[in-house]
DNA sequence: TTGTAAGCGTTATCAC
DNA sequence: GTGATAACGCTTACAA
């Protein structure tokens, strides 16, 4: 590994002319900046980002907090985020909480060790004091922490109102919400924006709780069951949508004849599974882009224009509903 | 944020001393080694990473190159090899190469930049060279670089076997196997066994190729309509089933009555979706064990015992076979 | 048992 | 325009 001594060495400059051209920064003479990239080329030289960030005290490193990796809505984030992060030219360590507080705390400690620059919150974290603690750049991501820590977030209230409208259009009259845990802020959001619709109209609903990550096929079971004249079921992920399907089957009723059904998230399978669901798409390319370039912006000290941001969502129109 | 020479001042004693107590290296008196601690506390040190790994030439940091992050199996592995990881002390920096060859050699430099002390890759790359010339230790999921670099994957020809001897089992007369791209080893693997049980009976099949990121439907279709008098299909993976079985469905065709269906991989929706998937499933909680576990031997420099490692697959016995 | 000091690979501040 | 050199926070000979 040729380091910039060996650089300079062989351009016969010193190194802090090696560094100027690196960088980019300062003046340095055309001729000997020649000099300087033939043998950076020949060297096959790459500055060592370690000795940079120790110097600079930033890594260009941002940290990632999840729930956990394996719900598409979550990778599909990620990808994106991925994406954008090192277009910036910055790099990614993955945290997965796995929900709990232990390991963030841990993942806490090494974010710090590593001089992380900036962190993206993608989890369901209380411990906020933690976080701002390091006094690093946060951006979080479905979770509106407190007034000043920057958020993106879909616009939840409003797929809520769209599932609620839809099922109403389509001739709805008893409407169940299988929703996530209600202590979620975008759960919450969603269970406004629907009850808005059926409240105004006096259209009989209520919700139900469910874990997002493993949804209990027995808890949908029953409530469907108990709820045999229920003609419309909204869900707050497709995978939830997925199991409520498959208990409607057993329970004899027909999608979308007897029940009509709406699912969130708009999974890959979405569309596979037959009949084809209708879905709310939450667009995970625009809330990834923003977060990332909003951290960027705010690791570069630059001013952001609005602290919490809502990311419109779309209803898919598929075959689980009638109309 | 404090430092070694922070907590050295506060304990009265030298960096050095301190750097032997955390390093819990070299004699330190145990009063002393107790007022260092003490600091330690005070300061809510952490030692920078960085500053260490500029020294010692390593950063405890692991690369995995993965071609993407949204299936599901790649993020089951993702999530168990975070865990093992971590559990190790290693953080993980993860490279999303999207099959592209050029981001992947981007983040060759990366690693190289951050003394990355191994890395873990699951993509297709042709370009070993490039990896090997990183000389940090390395080892390959679901690939067989070549012989010097270990790897571990999924016992694939057992999982050809097993899915041709229940569908012969379970009476199929015709079988067509939906692969992934033949030029993948775990795809060649699975469609020798699928054939060694096969041709063994002179039972008519063949293979067709899809991509596994997005396969064809259209193709799929074709295929299916073209083979009506088929009873049986294996598929390289559970998404390519759920498009089977959409399109035998649009042929009308009933599973399993008419055709029987077997998928790979054992996704979470396999249980869920209707009827219920056959499938082969591969231990991801094993290969990502193994992997993170021999890569640390590797960047020890402890000796392993294979180079390369097959894990058993087992077949998942649901509703889309008849017995 | 402890401290001094060199060095890891950079960047940035000075002189020249 | 360019080159010494201190500094970033740590580890490890080597002395004491």
């Amino acid at each position: 590994m040729a380091t910039i001594k060996d650089v300079a060495k062989l351009a016969h400059v010193s190194v802090a002319t090696v560094s100027r051209v690196i960088n980019k920064k300062g003046y340095v003479n055309e001729t000997t900046k020649e000099l300087v990239y033939e043998a950076i080329k020949e060297l096959q030289y790459v500055p060592n980002e370690l000795a940079r960030s120790l110097f600079k005290k930033q890594s260009r490193i941002i940290g990632i907090i999840v729930p956990h990796l394996t719900s598409y809505y979550f990778a599909e984030l990620l990808e994106v985020i991925e994406d954008i992060t090192v277009k910036h030219n910055y790099r990614m360590m993955v945290c997965n909480s796995q929900d709990n507080k232990e390991r963030e705390t841990k993942y806490l400690q090494v974010f710090q060790q590593y001089n992380i620059d900036g962190v993206i919150m993608i989890s369901n974290t209380t411990r906020i004091q933690d976080y701002k603690s390091l006094n690093i750049p946060i951006i979080a991501i479905d979770h509106k922490l407190t007034e000043d820590v920057p958020s993106v977030t879909s616009n939840n209230t409003m797929g809520g109102r769209l599932a609620a409208q839809k099922l109403v259009d389509c001739g709805c009259k008893k409407i169940i919400h299988f929703r996530g845990p209600s202590v979620l802020l975008p759960v919450q959001d969603r269970t406004i924006g629907f009850k808005s619709v059926l409240e105004k109209l006096k259209i009989y609903n209520f919700s139900f709780d469910l874990d997002f990550k493993n949804p209990s096929q027995e808890d949908i079971q029953n409530v469907v069951n108990s709820n045999l004249d229920c003609d419309g079921i909204f869900c707050d992920s497709d995978i939830i949508a997925l199991n409520v399907i498959q208990s409607l089957k057993s329970a004899g009723k027909r999608v979308p004849e007897d029940v009509q059904v709406i699912g969130f998230d708009n999974i890959e399978l979405s569309r596979i599974i037959s009949p084809k669901l209708t879905t709310i798409s939450q667009s995970t390319a625009k809330i990834g882009q923003y977060a990332v370039d909003t951290l960027v912006k705010l690791m570069n000290k630059e001013p952001i224009e609005k602290f919490h941001v809502q990311i419109d969502v779309t209803l898919i129109d598929r075959e689980t509903t009638k109309c």
